[in-house]
DNA sequence: AATGAATGAGGTTTCATTCAT
DNA sequence: TATGAATGAAACCTCATTCAT
C-alpha cells in the first residue's frame, strides 16, 4: 500500500511533467522531486524511463477504455453506437487534458511509434469481447449505412477532426461545449455515412 | 555552388534525421556526420539548432505554398477550390513524406508552438493575394453551401482526417492512391457541406 | 562530512587552478579531475562555473574579514588602526598566496566587475559594526591627521603599493619579511598623513 | 604600404577589442571583421594569437617610452625627474585609456607573466642610454634623498597608487584633473622620500 | 525498501587555425 | 597576397542511471 502510493505518486508526477513539457524536458530527477521521492526510488518501480513512459500510456489507455466501455450501447443501431463512442471520448479528453496532452506527446515520439491511433481505437477497444469502433464500422459497411472505405479511413474521418479540435480547445482556440460537440459528431457522421 | 551544396546537405541531413527520430534524437554532431561536414560548419550557416529547425520549417512551408498556389482555381466554385486544395496538399505530402514527418514533429514541439496547423492552413495560404482555406470556408458559409460552424471546426473536419491518413500511409497501413484520395475528399466535403 | 569533503575538494581545486592559470584556462573538467570528482559532480554543489567562482570569492573574503576584524583596535588612534589593518592584510595575503592570486584574477575579470578593490576594502569591512578603512580615513581627515584628498585616493595610496609588492613577493622578486612590511607601512603612512 | 596598413588595422582592431572585452572574449574572427580583413589574413602578419598579443604589448610600450623619454629632464634633481616621469606616465595613460586597459589585461594574464610592471618601469626604460626610474631611485638613495628601501619597493610606492587610480578614473570613480594629479604626485613623493 | 550523491557519456556551441582558391 | 569556408578539439552543462549507505 505504501508501495503503491509511491508508485502512484511517481506516475502522477511523471504524467504531469511530461504532459506539460514533453518527454525531453521531464528529467527523472524532477519527476522524483515532484513525487516527493528519491531519484533512485523510481527505479524500484520502473526499470527505466522508457518503461515508465509506456506504463503511463497503458494506464491512461485503460482508464479511457473503462469509461468508454462502461455504458456501451451494445446491440443498439450503428449510429447510436458511433455517437456514444464519439461523445464519450470527446468528453473524456476534454475533462482529462493531461491525459490528452500525454497521449499526444506519446504518439508523436519514438515511444509510441508502434501504437498508433488506429491500433488504440481499432484493436484494443474490443477488450472484454465488447464491440469496437472497428466493429461499428464493419457492421455499418455491411448494412450499407457507412461508405465502403477501408476501416482505417473511416476511423480517420470519424476521429481525426475531434483530436485536432481538442488540441485547439486545450489551447483556448475553441470552446467545445455540448452543442458544438453534437454538431461535430453529426458532421463526422456525415463524413462516414453513405 | 559549393556554399549552396554544404548548406543544402546540412538541411537535407537535418530534415531526414529529425523526421525520422525527432528533434531530441537528432544531435548536431550526427547531422554534421550525415551531411559530410564538420560539426562546427553547421554554425556557419545556422546560428544555432533552433534557427536551423525553423529555417527547415520555413523552407518546407514555402515549397508547399508554391505548389498549392501554382494552379489555384481562383474564382471557381467553393467546392472546386476545396477539392483542389485538399488534393494538392494530399499529393504533396504523400510525395514528400519527409516533409510531412518533419512538419508533424515541428507542430508537436515547442518550436512550432506559435504556428499551429490552423495558422499554416488558414492565414498563411493567402500569400500573394490568393484565396485561403479560411476564405473558402467563409465564402461557403455565406453562400449557405457549408455548415455554419466556426472556421476552426470546419478546418479540422476538412484537414484532420487527411493528416492522420497520410501518417498511416507513410507507415504503410494504407495505400493512398488517386481513387482513394478522391473518395476521402468527397467524405470530407460531406462533413463540411450543408 | 563526505559532502563537505567533496565540496571542499572542488573549491580547493578550482581555487588552485584559477589562481595559477586564470579563469579561462581552468576548465571545469580539469577542476573535476584535480578534485578527484566527476565533471557532473561539480554541478551538484555549484549551479554553474560563475557561481563557483563567486562563492570562491565570497569564501576568501569572509576568511580575510574574520582575521582583519578579529583583534581590531577599536577606539585606538587613527595611526594605530591603519598600521593594524595594513599589517594584517599584508600578512594574510602573504601567508595565503593562492587567495591573493585568486583575488587578483577575480578583480581583473568580468566576474568581479562590481566588487572593486575599494568596495572590498572600504564598504565591506564594516561588518559587525566595526570601523573601516573608509572610517579610518574619514576620521583622519577630520582630525587633520591625513591629507584632505578623496577617500578613493587615500585608499589607493595606502593599499596600492602593498598589492603590487605582494605580487612581486609571490613571484619571488622581493622577500617581504616583518621589518620590511613595517617600513612599507611607514612609507604608506607618509603618503597619506598630512 | 598596403601591407603595413592592413597590419595596423589588425593591431588597432585587436587592441580595441581586447582592451574592451579581454583576451578570451576577443576572437580572431571578430578582430578580422573589425579590421576589415579576412580571418586568414591575420596569420600572414602574426604567427598566431599569442604573437599578436605580444607585439601589441610591445608597440604600446614603445609608444609610452617615446613620450616618457622625449623631454626627460636629464641631469635635473631627483625630485624633478620623479615628478616628470610620474606626471607624464599618468597623463599618457589617462589620454590613452585603451592602452591602459590593454596593459592591465596583459599583465593580468598568462601572456604578461614574464614582463611585470617592475621590468617595464625598471629595466626597459633605460633604452637609448637614458636614465630610468631605477636610476632615479638609485641616485636618490645614494644622495640620502629617498628612503633606503629595495628599488622594487620604492617603485611600488611610487607607481602603485597611480595605476589603481587610473583604473578608478576610467571607471568614473574619480576625476583625475591636473591639480589632483599634482597632489597625488606629492603624496607618492612623500612615500618614498626620506 | 529507500535514499540521493556520484557518475560520465553525450549534447550544443565556440574559436584558433588551415588551406584551396 | 588575400580570402573565408571549413575544421575539430575543447568548453560548459544535463541527466539517466547506479550504488553505498
Amino acid at each position: 500500500m505504501n508501495n503503491s502510493d509511491k508508485c502512484d505518486d511517481i506516475m502522477q508526477a511523471a504524467m504531469e511533467l511530461i504532459a506539460e513539457r514533453g518527454f525531453h524536458d521531464a528529467p527523472m530527477s524532477e519527476i522524483a522531486q515532484k513525487a516527493h521521492v528519491a531519484a533512485g526510488t523510481i527505479y524500484r518501480y520502473f526499470e527505466n524511463k522508457e518503461v515508465l513512459i509506456n506504463e503511463l500510456f497503458q494506464e491512461i489507455e485503460d482508464k479511457m477504455m473503462d469509461i468508454l466501455l462502461g455504458n456501451y450501447p451494445l446491440g443498439k443501431p450503428v449510429k447510436e453506437q458511433f455517437f456514444y463512442v464519439f461523445g464519450e471520448l470527446c468528453r473524456y479528453l476534454i475533462t482529462h487534458p493531461l491525459h490528452f496532452r500525454y497521449m499526444e506527446q506519446y504518439f508523436n515520439s519514438p515511444y509510441g511509434i508502434s501504437k498508433r491511433r488506429d491500433k488504440l481505437l481499432g484493436k484494443n477497444i474490443n477488450r472484454d469481447g465488447h464491440d469496437t469502433l472497428t466493429g461499428i464500422f464493419e457492421e455499418g459497411i455491411s448494412h450499407q449505412i457507412l461508405k465502403d472505405l477501408p476501416i482505417i479511413v473511416l476511423s480517420s474521418l470519424a476521429i481525426g477532426p475531434m483530436l485536432y479540435l481538442i488540441r485547439d480547445h486545450t489551447l483556448g482556440f475553441v470552446e467545445l461545449e455540448e452543442s458544438l460537440i453534437r454538431q461535430i459528431t453529426e458532421a463526422c457522421w456525415d463524413a462516414i455515412k453513405k
